[in-house]
RNA sequence: CGGGGCGUAGCGUAGUCCGGUUAUCGCGCCUGGUUUGGGACCAGGAGGUCGCAAGUUCGAAUCUUGCCGCCCCGACCA
């Protein structure tokens, strides 16, 4: 078989930046850092977005949209907020071009300078409390549960396709509330179905945990995430859910009146995931001969190629095929018939091996003869001979049967990558010998922290929500700690 | 943004050190034919501002300068 991607084993970042590409997910633009999302794997993330909706639609949310651009000010209201974002921002300081002098080019019309610089948007956090001012006057808007569907820019200085890209896509929930505990609930919630989506549709295993100090988001009071293992062993943080306290009400002073008719600043949370995403979901489950796909989100689940010798043969086999793919149609099953006579089968098996489509059906003649098909699946590429008799219920059991073998793999090899230490020696021998989480004890201090770093690079993914408290000692100052923190080199 | 490497057809490349007719090869593409149960084969064909700009020279893919872009390594990050 010809060889079209490098192999995990030979540049693992390689392997991705080929399979992104080759599986004709994404590829550069002119536009230094930022990406072209092609039709394939713009339709993941339609799949994503359909399920993530209606998760945020059953939670209270609905969606709304407020502008790409905000008022440079906007930005200085609330200071840990810029301090976060201040390095990365793209700003618009012209409205107009003209023709240049010599009519050779255009250039930016100097006199057509912003009184107010705008900021593009890296997240909205500022314009939408800016907006809820007007929004809020008493308890009775409350809660305000608003969802938005966007682009963002951040200047990323070093970029890859879907990971990291100067403008990325995804949601952004904002919610206002009339108490911290409400508050903090919904941040718990939407983490909640961040976890979900990321199993259950994903197929991706999650560990849900709060942020320390350093990691937490720029003006939130607590940060929690879905932070994933990806199969070099690097951690991908999923999803942040941010409790934003009152922060952002005093910033943009949005006080409403409560039941008492005293007057208090709203509680908020924020919560977001991005076309990252599909970084991870790649990351997660791909091989060497390309991407696997969970079912739930493939775009096409099953595919049929026709294996013939003649246009007689072909439109013998067109028959069965279309009913077969009528059939699964009817439950919901999305199938492709490849019935294109410029490629051959072989090469079509290695184009849908590639593109991660969950089930492959082959008939041919013999086929025909016996009433049968050759199924074939991309996780685990066992094949086999089916008879045509009930199977539209044997494919859509197949596909939840793929569905629960991906994911219960990267369980698997999540929990095998998961380590307890307790000495920092041990600690480095694991980030450089078996990478994954590493479990140890953490003095608390934001100055441990970041000397781990500076000298491993490990950073403290987050502190598991269903961590069992335990006794020990701080691996790096020999301090006390009651529990154990997940470290992880990461994405 | 700092250090290193690289830009030659849609993709991957040879040629660059040491300047010299018509820029190499493979994949892909087009036409015709034979094929079709794991990336087919034969024959013919099309496709190039050698990243951009300026300079040196009788002559530049090749030398010089500037710029742009990409990749890798660091700092920063979802």
């Amino acid at each position: 078989m010809a060889k079209v991607l490098t192999s995990k084993e030979e540049n693992y970042s390689q392997w991705y930046n080929d399979l992104v590409v080759k599986a004709d997910l994404a590829e550069n633009s002119a536009v230094r850092g930022c990406m072209v999302i092609k039709p394939y794997g713009y339709a993941i993330w339609e799949k994503m977005q359909q399920v993530l909706d209606k998760m945020f639609k059953e939670t209270g949310h609905q969606n709304a949209y407020f502008p790409l651009f905000i008022p440079k000010s906007f930005f200085s209201k609330e200071a840990s907020h810029v301090d976060g974002f201040a390095k990365e921002c793209a700003v618009v300081t012209h409205y107009r071009l003209k023709n240049s002098e010599d009519g050779k080019s255009v250039i930016v019309d100097p006199d057509a300078k912003l009184e107010e610089e705008l900021i593009i948007r890296p997240t909205s956090e500022t314009i939408i409390w800016n907006t809820y001012k007007g929004w809020i006057q008493s308890y009775r808007d409350l809660p305000l549960l608003i969802n938005q569907w966007a682009n963002v820019v951040r200047w990323e200085m070093r970029t890859r396709l879907f990971l990291r890209t100067a403008e990325f896509l995804w949601q952004e929930g904002h919610t206002a509330h009339a108490t911290a505990q409400e508050a903090q609930e919904e941040t718990k919630r939407m983490l909640e179905v961040y976890e979900e989506f990321a199993q259950n549709t994903m197929a991706v295993p999650v560990i849900k945990g709060v942020k320390t100090e350093n990691e937490r988001f720029a003006g939130a009071i607590e940060t929690y995430c879905i932070e994933a293992l990806m199969q070099d062993g690097k951690a991908l943080q999923a999803g942040t859910s941010h409790f934003l306290g009152q922060n952002f009400a005093k910033a943009f002073d949005v006080q409403f009146a409560n039941k008492e008719g005293k007057l208090d600043y709203v509680w908020a949370t924020s919560w977001g995931v991005s076309t990252r995403l599909i970084g991870a979901l790649i990351m997660a489950h791909s091989d060497n001969d390309g991407l696997v796909l969970p079912p739930k989100l493939a775009p096409i689940q099953v595919v049929i190629v026709p294996i013939y010798k003649s246009e007689e043969e072909l439109n013998r086999i067109s028959t069965v095929a279309n009913k077969l793919k009528k059939e699964l149609e009817k439950k919901n099953i999305s199938v492709k018939y490849d019935n294109r006579d410029t490629q051959r089968p072989g090469f079509k098996f290695a184009e849908y091996e590639l593109k991660g489509v969950p089930v492959r059906i082959a008939i041919g003649a013999r086929d025909l003869e016996y009433n049968t098909v050759e199924v074939a699946r991309r996780d685990t590429k066992e094949k086999e001979t089916l008879s045509l008799v009930d199977l539209d219920a044997k494919i859509e059991h197949l596909l939840e049967n793929i569905q629960n073998n991906i994911y219960q793999k990267a369980v698997d090899f999540r929990d095998s990558n998961i380590t307890k230490v307790d000495s920092y020696q041990e600690f480095k021998n694991t980030l450089d010998n078996k990478p994954g989480f590493v479990l140890a004890h953490w003095d608390g201090t934001s100055e441990t922290e970041l000397k781990i770093k500076e000298e491993t690079k490990a950073t403290i993914r987050c502190i598991p929500l269903d961590n069992k408290l335990e006794d020990g000692i701080c691996i790096y100052s020999g301090k006390p700690s009651k529990q154990r923190v997940l470290f992880a080199r990461a994405y």
